[in-house]
DNA sequence: CTAAATACCCCCATATTGGGTGACATTCCG
DNA sequence: CGGAATGTCACCCAATATGGGGGTATTTAG
């Protein structure tokens, strides 16, 4: 059973440009089952009624006057976190659509999509996904892929792995049954092929480089 | 200009499965622009073949006799760094997707699709997507959320940051353009809160809350 | 206004880190 | 087969980092 179906889908608009709002509001409103609460130009509006308007799905742009989406985005899920947000803008940088998730969005469209699309994505969220755009998708997917090509063996891997979630040598030897000594000997190692002389600056490259 | 209409997309199967798979190898070669090349019912003959076969698109099981589906993606990764592998499995496991990504996935489909899905999955993957299941999207996505309800303060929180990138006290000071005594004050304070008394303890439970 | 957040200072003992050098067994590739 | 890479352990040393204790003062946000 599909959310939709049950329920009216409540959606609040936040979006600076008055073409593109009006042109949102027209579209969803025409779909049976969507209801435009309220459209603003700029998130502290927004943010005043957002327990007022009580949305199941909000659409933020990022690029607003005053407060940027992503402030919004993390205010929205201090106010109202039952509220989805999905992200419609045209940037596409890592950066920013990193942001937008870690702040806590839920789904990430950019405005060359088709419009159906949009009418998709909100059922889609409303129902438990993450809908996102192709290139967006595949952004957040390479985020997690290692480098195929370390030059570091996989015993190294797993001790730079420890220590860059804080452990001592001690803690490491330990959780990897070995002596201390060898732990030093295997950061000496990685120390040598990374080109660093510490910790934090072994860790930074291998996090640059994909290698943890 | 999309891939598929200026050359014919090359697959792989591996899928131990035989219903499963004789079932994928006649839906795709219905496809025009698709090619079945091979199929396979486990990754050791896959991976002998792969070099030979140079697949596009790589259609991979988890679950398989002998070595498993995460182990045959960092392997394919190697030996062809240009096929694109997209996992299709029963698997929703939080910890095998990211396995699985991690390893080089560039999809993640689960069973239960329509088998029209996969047909358009092949077409996004080959046109820079990242397809995956609405399940899996959401997991992915949750993965870069926030807690909102973090008890440190945003000082806190930025200095446990670097903290957890294995800055030194010092190194963190500089940063923040404070003095080292008050990165210590800090530290003491997000110990207090997170009721830990060490470094290692204090970034597994933030990692854990995702505070950080 | 008051509490929280931010910033800074001192002391002390212990643990950790980084660098140097050397050794021995196993495994993998050509 | 043989050498390279890997993984393991050992001992030296000095500098730095860490954790716990005790304070104080200013700024900020509800």
């Amino acid at each position: 059973m599909s959310y939709q179906n049950t329920n009216l889908i409540k959606i609040c608009l936040v979006e600076d440009d008055n073409i593109i709002r009006e042109g949102f509001v027209t579209l969803l409103n025409e779909n049976q089952g969507f209801k435009v609460v309220s459209a603003y130009n700029n998130c502290e509006d927004f943010l005043k009624n957002v327990q007022n308007d009580k949305p199941n799905v909000v659409l933020m742009d990022i690029e607003l006057p005053g407060m940027n989406g992503i402030e919004g985005i993390e205010r929205t899920k201090k106010l109202y976190p039952h509220a989805q947000i999905m992200v419609v803008t045209v940037y596409e940088n890592d950066d920013l659509v990193f942001k937008a998730l870690c702040a806590g969005a839920g789904g990430y469209l950019t405005k060359n999509m088709p419009s159906q699309r949009l009418v998709e994505a909100i059922r889609e969220i409303m129902n438990g996904g993450a809908p996102m755009s192709t290139n967006i998708a595949r952004l957040v997917v390479a985020s997690f892929q290692k480098n195929h090509n370390s030059p570091l063996s996989s015993r190294e891997t797993e001790v730079l792995e420890l220590l860059s979630r804080g452990k001592s040598y001690s803690n490491i030897a330990e959780g990897l049954f070995i002596d201390k000594e060898t732990v030093r000997t295997h950061i000496k190692n990685i120390y040598w092929k990374l080109e660093v002389h510490s910790k934090a600056e072994a860790i930074e490259k291998a996090m640059k480089e994909k290698l943890i």
